[in-house]
DNA sequence: CTCACAATAT
DNA sequence: CATATTGTGA
């Protein structure tokens, strides 16, 4: 926790540094910039410049916005929404966090313009500078939908009943998951990512999904000593017959293949 | 830098 | 709906 202590040191220096190599900037820019134009912008310009040199310097980190991870429906727990970051980086500063209902909002904020002594312990405090040119692109992407191994097996549950992964469609997939906040663009990706991998490997179509970038990496649950006797170790090796998709197609390509779609 | 994955564009 | 392309995180 002596990081902490040293972070608050050190972040101020960080932002006069900032502070001093914006203004120069700013300064470089003055001449060339009243041309023309009349030059009352003796505020206004200043504040837009500077605003704007700030606002690029934000998108940098502002890449990351993992705010809201779950709309994550009824059933009782088992979805792991949250990722963890495996390392135990200097990330404690998320408490300030509380805010960020707002976030997702497209409000058009009057956003800080001065950073000067708002310089606060936290690492991130951000407000979303989003709204800043008129063209608004789709305000950002789009959070990235976590696949736990559960959400892919009631996917791939459905894949089964649509009759196979050729057969079923997105739409048809989703309802059939019933998972609300599904939306029919990501069932539709990862069907798409699915056939791929199946088309690739055959063999093991229940396997191939193991990486779950999101629920659950390395160790999740280490801190709270909860399971020492685990018995993670079984399984696999079991139900090694099921060759999936392939058969699925293969036993019901007598019939999926005139007909029209139900 | 490359790869896997999900989002978005055709 | 299917594929292709792009953006991102590891």
């Amino acid at each position: 926790m002596r990081k902490v202590d040293a972070f608050k040191r050190e972040l101020p220096h960080c932002m006069h540094m900032l502070k001093d190599a914006i203004e120069r900037l700013q300064k470089e820019r003055l001449p060339w910039k009243e041309k023309g134009k009349g030059q009352k912008s003796d505020s206004e310009g200043d504040g837009r410049a500077k605003m704007s040199i700030d606002i690029n310097e934000k998108r940098n980190w502002m890449s990351s916005a993992q705010l809201w991870t779950t709309p994550v429906q009824s059933r009782g727990g088992a979805f792991v929404p949250f990722k963890k970051p495996s390392g135990v980086t200097i990330k404690e500063g998320k408490r300030a966090v509380s805010v960020d209902g707002l976030s997702l909002s497209p409000v058009p904020v009057a956003e800080v313009e001065s950073i000067d002594l708002n310089v606060k312990n936290e690492s991130r405090v951000f407000v979303r500078p989003q709204p800043q040119q008129p063209h608004q692109q789709q305000q950002q992407r789009k959070q990235r939908r976590c696949w736990s191994p559960e959400l892919h097996k009631l996917f791939v549950d459905a894949l089964q009943i649509l009759g196979g992964a050729q057969t079923a469609t997105p739409k048809q997939i989703r309802e059939l998951m019933k998972v609300e906040g599904l939306t029919n663009d990501e069932v539709k990706s990862h069907l798409q990512k699915y056939r791929l991998h199946i088309r690739k490997l055959p063999s093991s179509s229940l396997s191939w999904y193991q990486q779950a970038q999101c629920g659950s990496v390395s160790n999740p649950t280490v801190a709270s000593s909860s399971s020492p006797q685990d018995h993670n170790m079984h399984l696999r090796g079991s139900a090694k017959r099921v060759s999936e998709e392939n058969e699925d197609d293969k036993s019901e390509s007598h019939s999926w293949k005139f007909q029209k779609r139900v």
